[in-house]
DNA sequence: ACGTAATA
DNA sequence: TATTACGTG
């Protein structure tokens, strides 16, 4: 997922606090993904409701998005639209490792192996028209603003960063940075401690701001040059060349200029370089959205969580108190205006 | 991932 | 008060 070029990137650690009264462009994609592979039993079971539907995105949303909008932070999620045709290959491989993930997940259930059914059960996350319905009507519920992307939904956090509608993306994956977004975060989250993949070891991860033109200055390269480099090394649009990481594609890219003197020299070929590139440098994107922060809906949200997903009543009115004693005063601050 | 209770 | 263990839906 996303394009590996963390490595070369500047970042800036922050204080949660330090986001108060900024906007915060949401990568959905991003996010609910994050929610629905590791909100978890330690089988790999998802929280789930009476009924079979799957609660873990919900969770996550409720209680993520009730701490940030306690810290004055006001985030607006962007969902994707269509995505581009040549994007389809991926989209296919993505597919069928679910799947295998999927039933491997249930053959290791079956044997008792919690540890391999919990990695399989993450492997065959899917984000399904239910999710994606689903977290939109908690979000409409909660006075979130969203935002539909005519495409790509990072591409589209980018362009409303770039325009001034908002101040950061927030997303795991850089793939924003690449569609030009000036500023993105990371670990915008509440426990600072994180799970390393594969091994029962915890690090502290604080949230990071990564600076576009800074990393670019530090790189010594062109934001153009910067996207020659993650299709050295791979995106979620074409394969990558063999044996280039991302310092090797970075020393590659600043001796000969561009990716196509990179290619010649290597004597390789990548598929619709030319789209590819453009789609990165010139992205679908729309202006045709709002971004407003609505009163959140109490009764909504005790009958949504509470009487349709089996939420505790008791947890859902603690979070509404906190959600409610910020959204009175950031209303007022609205009003002034 | 997050909340909360238990632990030291 | 800070860290850990467990439940959440």
């Amino acid at each position: 997922m996303g394009t590996d070029i963390g490595l070369l990137l500047s970042r800036r650690e922050i204080e949660l606090s330090s986001l108060s009264s900024r906007v915060v462009a949401v990568d959905a994609h991003n996010t609910l993904y994050q929610f629905l592979s590791i909100i978890r039993q330690r089988d790999g079971t998802p929280l789930m409701d009476s009924g079979g539907m799957v609660t873990s995105h919900l969770s996550g949303i409720l209680y993520r998005f009730t701490n940030l909008i306690e810290e004055g932070i006001r985030p607006v999620f962007v969902f994707d639209g269509t995505p581009p045709d040549f994007k389809s290959k991926t989209l296919d491989k993505r597919r069928k490792v679910r799947e295998t993930a999927h039933s491997r997940w249930d053959e290791a259930r079956e044997k008792g192996l919690e540890k391999e059914a919990y990695k399989y059960a993450q492997a065959s996350v899917k984000l399904d028209s239910y999710v994606i319905e689903s977290s939109k009507t908690l979000l409409s519920i909660m006075g979130i603003p969203v935002v539909q992307a005519p495409c790509e939904g990072e591409a589209q956090a980018a362009h409303m960063v770039k325009s001034g509608d908002a101040n950061y993306v927030a997303s795991q994956d850089y793939d924003s940075l690449l569609f030009g977004a000036p500023f993105v975060i990371r670990n915008i989250a509440i426990t600072g401690k994180r799970k390393l993949p594969g091994k029962d070891a915890y690090v502290d991860v604080k949230p990071e701001v990564i600076d576009l033109e800074h990393s670019l200055g530090q790189m010594g390269i062109t934001h153009p040059q910067l996207v020659d480099i993650a299709l050295c090394v791979g995106t979620d649009y074409n394969n990558g060349l063999e044996n280039i990481g991302q310092k090797r594609a970075l020393e590659l890219v600043k001796k000969h200029g561009d990716i196509e003197s990179v290619l010649r020299k290597l004597g390789k070929e990548i598929d619709d370089l030319e789209s590819i590139r453009d789609f990165f440098l010139n992205p679908p994107v729309t202006d045709d959205y709002d971004i407003i922060w609505q009163k959140p809906d109490h009764d909504r949200l005790i009958d949504f969580l509470c009487n349709e997903h089996d939420f505790s009543r008791e947890r859902v009115a603690k979070a509404w108190e906190r959600i409610i004693a910020v959204s009175g005063s950031q209303q007022k601050t609205l009003d002034q205006f």
